[in-house]
DNA sequence: TAGTGGTCTAGACCACTTC
DNA sequence: AAGTGGTCTAGACCACTAA
């Protein structure tokens, strides 16, 4: 027999599946739960404890148990690198899409520092460099409205952007065009990417920046960037509260009996 | 200030992190550690169940709370659907990168079951049929060893599977070289994907099946296969244990002001 | 100040594993 | 039978929010 607690976090949660407890209503109170019989204090707030772990809901001292909302998904497809939002207009790369999704561009969604650093181990291995190199780290904290959604921190070789925008610590994008531009004024136009992506627990801190709920996990994100000739000009490294995004691919099916018309595909 | 057990919780997760308890170590019963004054059992079991949500350590009765092992992370690229691999060889498109990398395959790590079902909305809307509209279900457990890893179901259309060997419900994979194989003879030649990738919540039922520490998270993929000419030939819905996979894509950067060489990347 | 969830205790008892 | 983690209670008290 299941125990008590999950009994009760099951029947609630059926409940708001189910749409009887609606996004934003408040669930009954724990000492209502305690006086109906569910059980003692400690059993229904276990309860409680587990249904904020499945991100059915939120609790806070004061405010009570409410349903959460169900943050829409944001889907991230390649287009948003297009070459055509960073080379040719005006936008940064990083927000185009919310700018094509008809979202308003607040100049404060995004925060930057910049800073000259060791390079940690897989920095080191994407650049090809020995570990403890150094490099430059742009680390940007990414804003919806007042909403965190995402960490992103790119790594650059010093001979690379030593002299441009990228360098100068003004917070704010890199200035027209963002990161992507900045290389590509100083003779590096980016052709080809590599995305690796996986999920796993967020560091406490992560957890307090991103505004992450209890029990909710991360994407961590490493995006390798190289030219035309298969230099490296940046590494990123990304991590983005994983409820709030998704991630979309198109590629062709590989064919090694092939010549390969193009480098990528391995 | 943090509450007690999760001062504990840190300090017990410091002493994990720092190698002084290794994978494999057992931690202080949660008696010694009231004995040691950190608190009540209910306290010190608090600290534990925070450990386990976060991946540190699993606890059963009778065993004691253990230092969990990192599975070691599987990277999955695209060269795992490789034409040459199914088409060509005798092997499993889906097995594939686990015979590249040396691991012996054993033929009961994948089990299937084939059923007629009403497409679900998302199957539906990727095959462009209306819902509810009958599909054949190719619904497989895959395992490492004895350890589930992902459950993935294939959905595809009645006219393009009917009188092959994937309707055919005896259990293993769906022949010599896969489901791909089976519909290049069919006379659907595979040619390009999407997949589609967002983390989630594992629903009870998942959790039990893939055999998931509490709190762990899955993700989910949606992979769109189509032929050259863009018909969508199979939909598939996979279900991984988050901690144990990496996805990788390469990729060009998109850039919409030339005409595009290739159909995808957009 | 009243209302809400969160922490903590001391102890009883249960469930599973190993010997 | 002994050892381990898991559940549960009753109640005291703490921390944060809103009026």
């Amino acid at each position: 027999m299941a125990p008590k607690w999950r009994e009760l976090a099951d029947r609630l949660a059926e409940k708001i599946r189910s749409g009887e407890y609606a996004p934003g209503d408040q669930l009954p109170q724990i000492r209502e739960l305690v006086d109906a019989g569910e059980g003692s204090k400690s059993t229904v707030h276990a309860a409680y404890k587990a249904l904020e772990a499945e991100g059915l809901v939120t609790s806070s001292r004061g405010h009570g148990t409410v349903v959460r909302q169900r943050a829409p998904l944001k889907r991230l497809g390649i287009a948003r690198y297009d070459k055509v939002k960073w080379r040719d207009g005006d936008e940064v790369a990083f927000i185009a899409d919310r700018v094509a999704s008809g979202r308003a561009y607040r100049r404060n969604e995004q925060t930057q520092t910049v800073s000259r650093v060791k390079a940690p181990a897989v920095v080191a291995a994407a650049h090809g460099l020995p570990e403890g190199a150094d490099v430059y780290a742009r680390a940007r904290l990414v804003k919806e409205g007042a909403q965190p959604t995402h960490t992103l921190t790119s790594y650059y070789r010093p001979e690379h952007v030593e002299g441009t925008r990228i360098v100068d610590p003004t917070p704010g994008p890199a200035g027209r065009g963002g990161g992507f531009r900045v290389l590509y004024d100083a003779g590096y136009e980016i052709d080809n990417m590599t995305e690796e992506l996986f999920a796993r627990v967020p560091s406490a801190d992560e957890a307090k920046l991103l505004q992450l709920a209890p029990g909710e996990w991360v994407v961590e994100l490493h995006r390798t960037t190289r030219t035309v000739d298969g230099t490296v000009v940046e590494f990123a490294i990304g991590v983005h509260a994983a409820t709030r995004f998704a991630w979309s691919y198109d590629f062709k099916v590989p064919d090694s009996t092939k010549a390969e018309v193009e480098g990528e595909n391995k």
